[in-house]
DNA sequence: GTCGTGAATTTTGAATTCAAAATACAGTAT
DNA sequence: ATACTGTATTTTGAATTCAAAATTCACGAC
């Protein structure tokens, strides 16, 4: 029998605001889907639960529930009584995938010119100056992370929830993508143009331009990922 | 894909050819959303484990998992430490959905008009003889069956495999909110013109004319759905 | 009489246990 | 030596068990 000592601690904080709880199932799946991303967990390799049991120290039951999660965004397979393995990055499926996003950014594109509000178009505005701050600064990683936040605000304010989730399940797969790909974030200053297009579009309220400067971006965002695919 | 309704024991059957076992949690939620879809389980009303545990003659894990995948589709709403609730029927979100779905369509239509072969264009018209055939004869059923075969095997030509997947999970939610409408398919001769107007743009090989017969289509099913859902 | 507090019951979340399937291994026969 | 078969081990699928959270109900105070 192995020691049992450490105890999970219950009568941790529980002070203030714990508006709501989240299940273990979802702080384990948050978790793995770190891993998977970043590439901690190898594409192709199949998964011992019984390690990861034990890394994450949760019984099979949550960590089982979070593989179902995980394969529902499409980050790991499930053979049946064959346990599961991370998802290969299948080129061609990252194309088929920027195929519907820019699509969906067209939609995006067509509704903000629609339906933004004169506060949250200069919102956008600002966060989109403080990107540019980090982009002149060279800071990648507050870049990378406020451009997320630029395009999954700029999906908010579609005002489509439909929209969100998807756009949202797909960025999460491209983010893997670029992850594999390796990404070098050479496409910087482009991508800061087509920025810079698509806030001006926004503020002209024109849902052509806008529309296109979207379906434009996504599109050249796709192709350096396939590009740096192929080049692995 | 066929869509008949075998029923399979468990641990019958493992004679000859059982490719695959399918999963018991499969099974149940396979079988959850059938209730779902056709109202058995009434919208917003909360889900009772041991009642369905009960019904189903199975443990609570399994059913468990099924759940979480019915949550996936946006069936069921998961509320941390107090259970399952059928999603109720939001006409905000039924629009945001055709509107997203018209834009799917549209992409598929113009795939279409470059990627399918002409035999698959003879089958997707054979199909579309057989369903005018139903219509013909007023059979309901039939009719409807095949008209979601078809749109299937539309996405399924298209080449894209994530706009399929996106298609047959959207298509599961309009399903529902058909239900929910009671539609009357008094619509049956406008939809079956589309039908028409769609295999002949695709037969001429018309990406752009295409695409609008699709879109178009989407659209006024959309209308339908919406016009039902008002009046309930 | 109504509102609030607290215990009892019910229901969910997670761990453990049990059984079946798949894989790995060893032995034997050709 | 190699291939096949039967057995042992590992791993997964599902059931059961245990604990914690929420709901219900009763009692008491104002």
């Amino acid at each position: 029998m192995d020691d049992t000592a450490d105890v999970k601690p219950p009568e941790a904080l529980d002070g203030a605001a714990p508006l709501r709880r989240l299940s273990l199932y979802e702080v384990v799946a948050e978790q793995l889907r770190e891993m998977v991303l970043e590439g901690e967990l190898v594409p192709g390799s199949r998964i011992s639960e019984k390690r990861l049991c034990e890394s994450f120290e949760v019984s099979r039951t949550p960590l089982r529930e979070a593989l179902k999660v995980l394969a529902n965004e499409g980050l790991v397979e499930l053979l049946p009584n064959r346990g599961a393995k991370v998802t290969e990055v299948d080129p061609r499926e990252v194309a088929d995938l920027f195929e519907v996003m820019v699509e969906l950014e067209a939609l995006s594109g067509h509704l903000l010119a629609r339906r933004a509000s004169d506060a949250q178009i200069a919102e956008l505005r600002a966060l989109h100056r403080q990107m540019l701050d980090h982009y002149r600064r060279q800071e990648r990683v507050e870049y990378f992370r406020l451009n997320q936040r630029i395009h999954r605000r700029l999906a908010e304010i579609s005002g489509n929830g439909v929209l969100l989730e998807l756009e949202t399940a797909l960025t999460l797969k491209i983010t893997r993508a670029r992850y594999a790909a390796n990404m070098k974030l050479g496409r910087w200053d482009e991508s800061a143009r087509e920025h810079e297009a698509i806030l001006e579009a926004l503020e002209r309220r024109d849902g052509e331009a806008l529309a296109g400067a979207m379906r434009d971006h996504m599109r050249k965002t796709g192709d350096a990922v396939l590009e740096g695919l192929a080049a692995r």
